[in-house]
RNA sequence: GGGUCGCUAGCUCAAUGGUAGAGCUGCGGACUUUUAAUCCGUAGGUUCGGGGUUCGAGCCCCCGGCGACCCA
């Protein structure tokens, strides 16, 4: 460091600017590459150009120095520096002033070296960007953590980085897309809430100092974008950052981003056809397939229709024994301790059925599944099903093992809606800091009469590690990580 | 919340309880066609922090910090 603050100093002296504010610049490397990729070895060009890029390697050897630039989309072009093109002053100011990590410009001939390299050839290169601190050596794999904490080093040096980067840019503009095309709308609502609502999770407080309470950073959009459906937007959708102050791990971030798409006079059932085409639109287009290779080489097929199997049902037959809303708990209990499972008092029987099915079932989903029709105790937003009584009319989608999506035909019954909030208020008062509260402005808008709608949320976080296979710190560019020291 | 593993040079990693090391990076030198260039030379350390055991601790014990994985 101290070496390099002596090279940014020596710069100035010599008169270059280590930081100018504009440089000559003519062409992208990609754009070369691209437009003199054909060039045979020690082919000239004729054409000038002025580049910029990243010295990833070095290789100075006396008279000719090679240097490997790379630019921020991760394409690379060699530059050269003879001693007879850019003059002994020049060439001895390259190999004295400039480090690996260093953003160069260079000016000269696109040209391809005898080995058949394409390079440009230096009648002049001028400093763009001195770096202080030395490049972690590009060969070696940097460490997990060293990758989280200087996501902007892991990006210079790991080409990998990048791509997942651009590939959440691609799937979240593909979801955009696809959803704008079906005449929704994209709408924003509240981060900061006076009540939050919409999910079962530890809100994170904060307080206004203005109106003097406490506000609550949003658990879910769901009670917004209902409101919206009320007022008449019939189709909306926001793809936005959730918080919930609960762990993390693997597959948990406290922020996360989360697609939630309404649409007016659809059930469930449609809802699962609109978010499976979705998913495989977004796979196409931002892969380039329905059947996704994951980097631990396993693969995940998303493609044709995906199956739809009764919770009940699939814990019944693994378990060789009919289970039903009518099961009690002790029972329920009783089967969850056979297999395991700790049981913690405030559970109701529908999580212990829940419970079961992750355990029981759930290993044995491979491909995309919609698992349908889940207890009502846990599920207070969604409307009773039409047929089978207990259940409500809510389907869980799994993929590569994690739920990627939930989707509702929404409860519009402002009265039932109501003896759900206070039974969870009830739950609340007990101690269940996950339960919902009584959010009367919501219900005041149910009031006024919510069509009959489908509801569907989907985690963008859980899609990129579905399509990449990385664990969630890869796929959020800066996830949280706790201060260093 | 519980368990396991890890933390040593800028980076990636070694080191029976007995003088803290290697490769790459860096620095100095040679080299006009190199691809992680090569060759010669050289520098580089609060071994995550604190305490304990010991003649002696990177290593053993305790407390704490940070991370990874597994389980709940």
């Amino acid at each position: 460091m101290q070496i390099r603050r002596a090279k940014r100093q020596e710069l100035s002296d010599r008169g270059m600017d280590p930081y100018p504010v504009q440089l000559p610049i003519t062409h992208t490397i990609a754009t070369i590459r691209e437009k003199y990729g054909h060039l045979q070895a020690d082919d000239h060009s004729g054409d000038e150009v002025g580049i910029v890029g990243r010295v990833i390697f070095s290789r100075n050897t006396g008279k000719l120095c090679f240097a490997t630039l790379r630019a921020g989309d991760g394409t690379e072009i060699q530059a050269m520096l003879s001693l007879d093109k850019v003059g002994e002053q020049a060439l001895e100011g390259w190999k004295e002033l400039v480090d690996l990590g260093d953003q160069v410009f260079v000016r000269g001939e696109v040209i391809s070296s005898r080995r058949g390299e394409l390079s440009v050839l230096a009648d002049e290169w001028l400093m763009a960007a001195k770096a202080l601190r030395p490049l972690p050596v590009a060969h070696k794999p940097l460490s997990e953590e060293a990758r989280v904490r200087q996501r902007y080093v892991d990006l210079i040096v790991r080409p990998e980085a990048a791509r997942i980067a651009r590939l959440r840019v691609d799937v979240v503009a593909g979801l955009r897309q696809e959803l704008t095309s079906r005449g929704y709308l994209e709408i924003e609502t509240p981060m900061l809430q006076t009540q939050h609502g919409g999910a079962a999770a530890r809100p994170f407080v904060t307080h206004s100092n203005a109106l003097d309470i406490d506000l609550f950073l949003r658990i879910a959009p769901e009670l917004f974008l209902k409101r919206a459906v009320v007022g008449g937007l019939e189709r909306v959708f926001e793809i936005n950052r959730n918080f919930r102050n609960e762990g993390v791990d693997s597959s948990h971030s406290p922020e996360f981003a989360m697609l939630e798409f309404y649409q007016a006079f659809a059930d469930y059932q449609e809802m699962a056809t609109i978010t499976r085409e979705l998913i495989q639109e977004v796979a196409r287009s931002a892969t380039g397939s329905e059947i996704v290779t994951r980097t631990d080489g396993t693969l995940i097929d998303l493609s044709g229709e995906w199956n739809r199997i009764d919770l009940y049902e699939s814990v019944s037959t693994a378990l060789g024994e009919q289970i039903t809303p009518d099961t009690t708990r002790g029972h329920l209990e009783s089967l969850c301790d056979a297999a395991g499972i700790s049981v913690a008092p405030t559970w109701v029987p529908g999580k212990l059925v829940e419970e079961l099915f992750e355990h029981h079932v759930l290993p044995t989903l491979d491909n995309p599944t919609f698992v349908m029709d889940y207890p009502v105790d846990t599920s207070p937003l969604v409307r009773a099903h039409r047929t089978k009584p207990g259940v409500v009319e809510k389907w869980d989608l799994y993929v590569g093992g994690v739920e990627q999506a939930t989707g509702y035909s929404e409860l519009v019954d402002p009265v039932i809606q109501r003896e759900r909030l206070t039974e969870q208020a009830a739950l609340a008062a007990r101690g269940d800091d996950e339960a919902m509260r009584v959010d009367e402005d919501f219900l005041r808008a149910l009031e006024h009469g919510m069509p009959p709608s489908g509801g569907v949320g989907v985690g963008i976080d859980r899609l990129l590690m579905n399509l990449t296979g990385y664990g969630i710190r890869e796929t959020i560019l800066f996830p949280l990580v706790k201060p260093e020291r």
